[in-house]
DNA sequence: GATTATATATGACACGTGTCATAGGGTTCC
DNA sequence: GGAACCCTATGACACGTGTCATATATAATC
């Protein structure tokens, strides 16, 4: 019997996920979550063999989770599942070498034989993703300008950025101005976009 | 037999709804499909009781087809579902007399059970939701106002809304100024956001 | 008829933003 | 020793943005 955890915050597919796992004979639900923490407690007592994270889940979330995970050196395998195709969780989810990345776009059969899948042991990503790997691109930023976009999707103002990083108004107007010809944006705002659904910031 | 179409673009909850409503005794699933136009198709076509739509599917979103399914007095129900709680869409359903608008936040036995309630003649709405209709609040902006911001959200600069409109750049400006500080916001991009989730452009 | 709200306009001030030219330090590597 | 980068900085220019004071005309309302 594999035993699944299942971290999602919307009630509606979290509940319908649940309900049509229950239904095949190899599989049972051990719990099924909202938020990050109430994930977190599960994994720690229930050790469930399977945990489908969502990565948009509340205070704690699917990223930050399989983190944890693995810095605890739990033994349940992580399957995250997300909405959006952003190369910066893809890229960050690679790293934390999760056993499987798919796609809400993918039929629900889909996600059902990926949970056997990593089980046996195999890795599993959305063919979607798989191409946009190939094409990675990589971050033409220098270090000081990341540092600096980092701060401007904070919110944080071009003054409040000089004083944080104890530049001049002008240095921090500078790197603004290569960053957003760097990345072919219109403006620091775009910038911070483009930025951070390649996963550079 | 209650016959029900689903128009949701995201295929893993599409399929999952799809699976658990065919699982009630008294209903069937007469077509799922991805987007607005396909949707329509099966509406002309099948005739079916019930249609679930989602508000943010593609090429015809929920709204439009629901205003189309009351302009051609088709017979059958509407049960509107989106995952935010924005007071613009539940706005715009109400005036279309809807049957139903739920939350993706819901339960699916939520679901279930308000499909029998429409088709029974009842309306249907997310508790959470109607609180909202209470604490309605009206547009403070004058219908000039209201028209300039919305040339800001579709990407406008002050010279373009003054061409457009055939003012001059200090008038845009000073509705803009007087938008900013109607609404509470910090500069015109706020502004949009506001007034987008309040629906009042 | 006076008041009030709206639509429109101008001019001015302060700031924020993006660009450019230029320049002095510091690494790294051939 | 240069060449090629990076980090930092300054000063200047052009524009965009938000605010304010002020003004006129029209329409609605009391």
């Amino acid at each position: 019997m594999i035993r699944v955890m299942i971290a999602e915050d919307q009630h509606m597919l979290r509940g319908a996920l649940s309900s049509l796992i229950e239904l095949e004979t190899d599989m049972e639900v051990l719990a099924e979550v909202s938020d990050g923490d109430k994930a977190w407690e599960v994994i720690e007592k229930e050790k469930p063999d399977v945990c489908i994270l969502d990565i948009e889940i509340p205070v704690v979330s699917g990223l930050e989770l399989a983190e944890k995970i693995r810095a605890t050196e739990q033994s349940c395998k992580v399957l995250m599942v997300t909405t959006f195709a952003r190369p910066g969780y893809l890229q960050k989810a690679i790293d934390l070498e999760v056993e499987g990345y798919l796609l809400k776009d993918e039929p629900i059969d889909y996600l059902i034989d990926a949970i056997r899948k990593v089980i046996n042991g195999e890795r599993v990503i959305s063919t979607d993703l798989a191409a946009t790997l190939f094409m990675k691109e990589t971050n033409p930023m220098t270090e000081r300008e990341t540092e600096v976009l980092r701060l401007v999707k904070e919110g944080l103002t071009t003054n409040q950025i000089c004083d944080r990083l104890f530049l001049t108004k002008g240095t921090v107007r500078n790197y603004l101005s290569a960053v957003i010809q760097k990345l072919y944006a219109e403006s620091r705002q775009q910038a911070v976009k483009i930025a951070s659904e390649k996963g550079w910031i």
